[in-house]
DNA sequence: CCCCGATAAGTTGTGCACAACTTAATTGTG
DNA sequence: CACAATTAAGTTGTGCACAACTTATCGGGG
């Protein structure tokens, strides 16, 4: 029992271990575009519904982070001119972020990433797949459970 | 080809977005001690090996972390009174870093919540043990490349 | 013995994460 | 309509992560 805590046998160290290395290999790939990781995922949810303009709520909810983080990131993005953050004209509580034309360009930019990550990784096809289902299912466990 | 960029089809996601929600469900847990999850794996080495007293090095080499981030952390743990930093006599550049009573005692106090974790994700022991090995595996496997 | 490269820890600066709080706009209820 | 409760975004403060740098010590070759 007492062996539990070891370090090596948790879980949790090994995630959170394995997001570190992960973000590891991205650094360089994203250095060169001049995004970091969290941008970097901002910015694959804008280019999913281009022309959605989601507001920064619908954008935490997606990554599941808050306005503490996401609201320096966007200014951030804004100033690099790849997005553009313009409150809602129904709702002036709202501010809708879109892509500027620069931001949607960046996409082609980076349509190779995935792949080569995946190889990184050094799973086959199937257990990545596995892999992510498995890890959706405890994180959407967890989100679950902190709701009630 | 284009659909590759999709967020939720994404590995690293499903590992960032599941390492966060583990970490959320530790931070209750941990807040009663007074500890974040960083300081409770630093604490994790140093109750594997109670009258070792490893350096910054040795720490870091353990827990993939650099001296950058080690040496604050070290300092906020020693001012709670739970480890103790000091120069070695042998090589004056090496710091050994060891548990005081007080940091000893603490383990009786967290020695439940692996297995409070483990529950949190929803997954059977098998399923645990899996997980944690193709992680490890992920992880040896990118910084075995990064070392080449 | 001296110096030069290597090593160890710490410092500085940037960018997340997240809690707690503030400000402003909106909605529901009487 | 009034106004209290709610919601949205932003701000502040703390603590990681990590790159780049500094300071101090060590070890080996000339």
């Amino acid at each position: 029992m007492t062996d539990d805590l070891v370090l090596r046998r948790q879980v949790c160290f090994a995630l959170y271990a394995a997001s570190r290395a992960l973000t590891d290999v991205y650094r360089p790939i994203l250095d060169e575009i001049g995004l970091t990781y969290p941008q970097y995922l901002v910015l694959l949810v804008l280019w999913e519904r281009p022309d959605d303009a989601p507001t920064v709520s619908e954008l935490g909810a997606e990554l599941r982070l808050d306005s503490g983080t996401l609201s320096p990131l966007l200014k951030r993005l804004e100033g690099a001119g790849l997005v553009v953050r313009r409150r809602s004209a129904r709702d002036e509580r709202r501010v809708e972020v879109g892509l500027t034309e620069q931001g949607r360009a960046l996409r082609e930019r980076v349509c190779d990433v995935p792949l080569r990550i995946a190889q990184a990784t050094g799973l086959g096809f199937d257990e990545l797949v596995a892999l992510r289902d498995t890890l959706t299912r405890v994180t959407d466990t967890i989100h679950r459970q902190k709701e009630q």
